[in-house]
DNA sequence: CATAAAAGTACACTACGTGCAAATTTGCAC
DNA sequence: GTGCAAATTTGCACGTAGTGTACTTTTATG
């Protein structure tokens, strides 16, 4: 799909984009839940009954951040080669997450809806959303190898571990970072990414106490794959 | 705390749980999205604002019986011994959901949720609810032994992860078993939970292949702690 | 240019969630 | 049981969310 450019889903496109900027700056500017629906549809140019017809909430329009975000490490765990050890893939899927373009809007998102309990419900729905379709995507892998029928538990397990850890190096990052987009704290984000599928990878055997001046070894002797 | 039954406290947990079965009986009666606040407050003979003095929507609601099932389950994980394996204390504490009494709301919720967006997502906050107060209880735990300082990453990986598996067995078992909660049903639920955490345990290096006729092994030699 | 389809808009309507003040119930002392 | 203070419930009003519908504007196509 080279050209599908046509006007009108360039004009869709644009409103889309329209609508979720209006939203952030709505949002940065006056704080979460002091502004309506009419104020983005204003501030975006267009009509409140247009704004429903792209998303279904204030929150929604937000939430497609994190949704374009993930979006893209789905899109890496799927071009990974099929004989890879599936943890392999999910950390180089995740390690893409720690590129400054990508991360940007959601650190900023994130800075603004901490501690807001309505809009991190609407996070909580993109990485579950996410795990679902990790879930296919990795089904499809498995099911390429014939004669063997696919573990569901498995599958969801794996999937949904992985998308908790991927979830809980970034919150760690925040805590420990903010919303710092400097290529140093970038490599901590890359670490604690590294570590966190690590500790996965290890099943959680290593002592609960951190490496602290020795970030080596934890990272080297974890993903030895039994396949 | 023995005797805090005061009348008013009864009183409360008596309107409170009067909502709650008047809201799974509405659920059950007309379906998701087919029944307003004041038919909830109706049926449990309160005014719809007196509603709002004890939830904050009709899935707060609904969600309040997860809620209690989490619960169990995490009271279950706190008072299991300090220096028991972690993973163990968590397949302990998933174990207790596997009984009649506990599982029974919560499977007629998911049945009748099944599909619905919107009421899924509460359900996916109360999962996220007890993540976190897991990762504060594993906290606590590691924290007694001194002189070690507790892994931010570490705590927040597994308890994610354990949550995830729980919450993935819970599914495979609700496709698998519908609301069926004979023992028989109830048996394949532990056996779910057992594994999944198993696969946690040993990093999910067994192949995503099921082992099918032959559920022995996959539960036997997963839990080889390294402590 | 004609015309059909797609997208945007105006309007009306139901329901949600909350602040507020009045009314009711409960706990407690006398 | 009477009086009183605190807790709880209730009715009312108000702004906002989200949706159905019919109408207008824009875009694609011949």
């Amino acid at each position: 799909m080279p050209e599908p450019a046509s006007r009108r889903e360039l004009n869709k496109a644009a409103t889309r984009q329209a609508i979720t900027a209006a939203a952030l700056a709505l949002l940065k500017g006056k704080g979460p839940g002091n502004f309506t629906v009419e104020d983005i549809a204003d501030a975006a140019g267009i009509s409140r009954r247009t704004f429903f017809n792209y998303f279904s909430s204030t929150e929604a329009a937000l939430a497609s951040v994190t949704h374009g975000f993930l979006d893209n490490a789905l899109q890496q765990f799927r071009q990974r080669p099929a004989d890879e050890p599936i943890l392999e893939s999910a950390r180089a899927a995740l390690m893409q997450l720690a590129d400054p373009m990508t991360v940007a809007p959601l650190a900023e998102l994130f800075t603004l809806t901490q501690g807001n309990a309505v809009l991190s419900r609407s996070e909580l729905e993109a990485w579950d959303h996410c795990t679902e379709q990790i879930i296919t995507a990795a089904r499809e892998r498995f099911a390429g190898t014939p004669g063997t029928e696919v573990d569901e538990l498995y599958l969801r397990s794996l999937a949904g571990s992985v998308i908790a850890c991927g979830k809980a190096a970034m919150d760690v990052w925040f805590v420990r970072c903010g919303a710092d987009l400097s290529p140093g704290s970038l490599a901590v984000l890359r670490q604690l990414l590294i570590d966190s599928i690590g500790h996965l990878g290890s099943g959680f055997g290593s002592p609960a106490t951190a490496p602290a001046l020795n970030p080596g070894p934890a990272t080297s002797t974890l993903l030895k794959e039994r396949l």
